[in-house]
DNA sequence: GGATCTTACGTCATCCGTAAGAATA
DNA sequence: TATTCTTACGGATGACGTAAGATCC
């Protein structure tokens, strides 16, 4: 018969404590209790693992030996549940995310910053990945969580919506469209529209909403929102981004405005549909919807 | 709130079996019974170890941290288990023994081989010591027996007699007195007996017992009795030594006779009062007086 | 229909506390 | 007498089994 990892704790109180009376009182039982959990482990082992003197008691050479490997249970139980709370608590774990350039540039460091105050121990990676790979990578296990415009339907991932976020103009305030307080389609399409990527969901996005907006008459093309941002602040033509893309501080001569009527994009998180999610990636999901679907 | 052992054997069944239903086969009990403690460790730690997916069970990432941690206190709880038999079973351990040359010589090879026989894989550590000395360094805890002659009695030690022996004499055939059967005490104080050492227990008990022998008159001296019998096997002398002292193999021309009437001779076996025996010791105590007293 | 997990309910073991007893200093 | 361990008895928690239900393939 083998001992349970109660008698190993009560073992350990009597032998770091001296006595059962003493040890009844740190582990906060009766002391008759002590004696019980103590008579049936010697019952169980079939050798005393204390010698009655004198109404005190001495450890024997058996008990001796079996304190270190006991300590050894205690500590790897006591491991056991730390790790259990810290998870818990978010205070060990790690957060994979992976996102394109542009999400992992402004939209995301927000959102993780924000995450990050409410579990300030909690590990987070965040791989910045083109958008059009983002999904093969989660399938392969490569991150929890993808953050994407457009998400794929894989059968290996689920995908959940973040929101819709629209397309915005960012155009510097000397430019003659900068005058109104909204851009039409329309206007857009003869504008110098700075082209972004070649074959990415905004070339996708641009052919079904803006048809008449052609990449040939484009004079700039970049592959990288942030570039398309910052070439509309130096006047070198007008960006056309996601909102949650637009640089969190832009010069005090350059505008926003919408579009009108509305580009929706979709944006979404995926991860594998046969792996279940982590507490940290459940909770930023959460955190995510929440601060996205309120404003 | 805590996992216990029994959380902690359960949830390694499951991540082992995949599946509630084969690991409660693997445990012995009822499916439910899984399903419960699972239920039970999951609301203790405040988040989910499995997700619940078309009937099947696939572990969350803190499952598979956990996991690892959970070996480690099943491993430690089956090493702790594992000593725990190995010493009731006496294969683990150590005997400690101390003896004066007489007796490690040759009572205690023949006791230890037949102790041994039955516990073949127990550890022993047999320790030469001069009598007189035996005591002290059993006090201090060099060992955890000793065997000695005319026991002392120190506080701190305890006592338990091993049955009297008696002094036997060892002389060479063609010697004039190994013509009869016994040896008188008469007989010896004029005989050319090997004296035995100075300040020993030998001494005291020839003072007390064959006040007419004198170490003045006695030719032929040493302070070992297995060298006192070696003399004696030679010619040189009577050996008077105890008779567990008597070499297991004697020359064929050498006899043994009893003195008459008896010389008593106490054999004993202390061990530190306030310090628990060993179950190896208390074991080796019950053997040894199991074959002392029957012979 | 066969497999799995979940819920419901009753039973039993075991762990614990209170109270009294025994031994020791 | 004060302290400690042991024994005895009774209660509550919880772990388990059986049976039935729900869900998925």
């Amino acid at each position: 018969m083998a001992l349970s990892a109660r008698h190993v704790e009560i073992f350990i109180a009597i032998m770091r404590a001296g006595s059962l009376t003493e040890a009844a009182r740190q582990l906060h039982i009766s002391q008759p209790a002590v004696t019980k959990s103590l008579q049936h482990a010697e019952q169980r082992l079939g050798y005393p693992l204390f010698q009655r003197l004198g109404g005190r008691l001495q450890p024997t050479p058996e008990a001796k030996a079996l304190f270190k490997a006991a300590q050894d249970v205690e500590h790897s139980l006591q491991r056991l549940n730390q790790l259990g709370l810290r998870m818990a608590a978010l205070e060990h774990g790690m957060l994979e995310i992976m996102a394109p350039p542009a999400l992992a540039q402004e939209l995301l460091p927000i959102q993780i910053s924000q995450f990050q105050q409410n579990y300030p121990q909690l590990q987070i990676q965040l791989n910045v990945q083109q958008n059009a790979d983002i999904a093969n990578h989660i399938a392969q296990g490569e991150a929890e969580l993808g953050i994407v415009h457009f998400p794929t339907d894989a059968p290996e991932l689920a995908m959940e919506s973040l929101g819709n976020s629209s397309i915005v103009a960012l155009i510097r305030q000397e430019h003659p469209l900068a005058s109104s307080d909204v851009l039409t389609r329309d206007q857009l399409i003869n504008a110098p529209v700075i082209w972004c990527s070649g074959n990415t969901w905004w070339a996708q996005l641009m052919a079904r909403e803006l048809p008449g907006l052609k990449r040939e008459k484009c004079q700039n093309q970049v592959n990288y929102f942030a570039v398309a941002c910052r070439m509309a602040t130096q006047g070198l033509g007008i960006a056309l981004v996601d909102r949650y893309s637009i640089p969190y501080l832009l010069p005090s001569d350059c505008k926003v405005l919408p579009v009108v009527p509305e580009i929706h994009v979709s944006l979404g998180i995926i991860y594998r549909r046969y792996q279940a999610l982590s507490q940290p990636a459940k909770l930023f999901i959460k955190a995510l919807r929440k601060t996205m679907f309120s404003d």
